[in-house]
DNA sequence: CGACTATTTGAGGCGTATCAAGAAGTGTGG
DNA sequence: CCACACTTCTTGATACGCCTCAAATAGTCG
């Protein structure tokens, strides 16, 4: 329904130009791929796995900004240092652009500007629609915005392999991992849900319109 | 200290170019300026008064994006309706553009683009900002920032004068009315504020560091 | 298989919401 | 200027949703 979260477009973005674009780089699970503050020097483009993105208060309270799934482009900024931490959930496989070359592009290229601004402006409607989540909704209503982003942007077929743990999860909504937890058993309970998997991170959507409901 | 929520720039930003620029409009106190998923005609600077911008959920809860005061732009789309609805909080006056002068003006002058995407980055910057605030802070540290954030854009001189009433302050901050009531006497009977004036949205800040440790 | 991490579930507590009433502040008309 | 109606704000009592703490189960990886 929402194309929020989603960074897919019709016609793939030109930043990745063939003549500046770095090979594939590789990341482990949990692996740090650029820190809060350090200096933006790379944008980067998910190729496959899945990527969180955070900031951290002092006392270690966590808040996932945005999952990137292949795809998505992330560390976008205009600042000299990242405005959060960006680490692998799982293995993951990224390409890499050096900032200087794709501001110089954009200065000759407006194509390139355009796609800049076109993939600011999405992060900026995604985080919108956050913070109305976090702000006002409930448990019960965060998560099943949760199942439907995720199936939307993962896959669409209300077969949702889900990379991330009930702590990731938590840390996004806005929630503890326990309460996650529950409201994932109170769906399944209710036969909106079910875990098709071996694990307990492959969902089955059984009943989207009731997710639905919930999502306003 | 920070400077998030703070759309003020060493430089004017070239967008309200005088070629362009309409003159003046006035709003009144609730007075709608755009609604949500209205067509994205226009731009606006606040000359004067403030401004909000906020979503819906269904049965009438509400999330304020975003408050703007003098200096400062909303409205900035790339899509073709608004995302969110801008009322005047007080008697507000505002600079229009037309979108379409405006993106055209931005293929003709890097400048402009660029102070678009500067522009957007900063909206971004505050959201995610904010994402954190909603997602993991407490009630006192949500007020706590709040307070030091209108101190920054409105003067900074520790004589808060608040346009917006303690329920828009809750729909801010993801709480209610009388939990921003009662932060509010919480600082007081403290001396970190007191009210100065003869209202209570005249707010003097007594204890700046008070404040600050609970920013985190 | 054993050690470890992730998840579920239960019991109880805390923080914020809800409901309610009164005080403070604002605006209007006489 | 005051009287009155109305809105906003404060404060108290109580309820409840989510968090915290704890323990058992499920899943992962050597």
């Amino acid at each position: 329904m929402s194309i929020v979260g989603s960074q897919s477009l019709d016609q793939p973005f030109v930043i990745f130009h063939a003549k500046f674009a770095a090979s594939e780089t590789f990341f482990g699970k949990d692996q740090e791929i650029f820190g809060e503050s350090e200096p933006a020097d790379c944008i980067y483009e998910v190729i496959s796995g899945a990527v969180r993105s955070y900031k951290l208060l002092g006392d270690g309270r966590r808040q996932i900004c945005a999952f990137h799934f292949p795809g998505d482009i992330f560390g976008l900024e205009n600042s000299l240092s990242y405005r959060f931490t960006a680490e692998a959930i799982v293995d993951t496989g990224v390409r890499v652009v050096r900032r200087p070359s794709l501001e110089f592009m954009a200065t000759i290229d407006v194509k390139v500007a355009h796609n800049l601004l076109n993939l600011t402006n999405r992060s900026l409607l995604h985080a919108e629609h956050h913070m109305l989540l976090l702000g006002r909704k409930r448990s019960r209503e965060k998560v099943a915005a949760f199942l439907l982003e995720m199936d939307e942007r993962l896959a669409g077929t209300g077969m949702i392999a889900l990379p991330m743990t009930r702590r990731d999860i938590a840390d996004y909504l806005g929630l503890t991992l326990e309460t996650v937890s529950r409201e994932l058993s109170y769906f399944r309970a209710r036969g909106v849900l079910k875990f098709s998997g071996i694990t307990q991170r492959q969902i089955e959507l059984q009943d989207r319109q009731g997710l639905e409901a919930l999502d306003c």
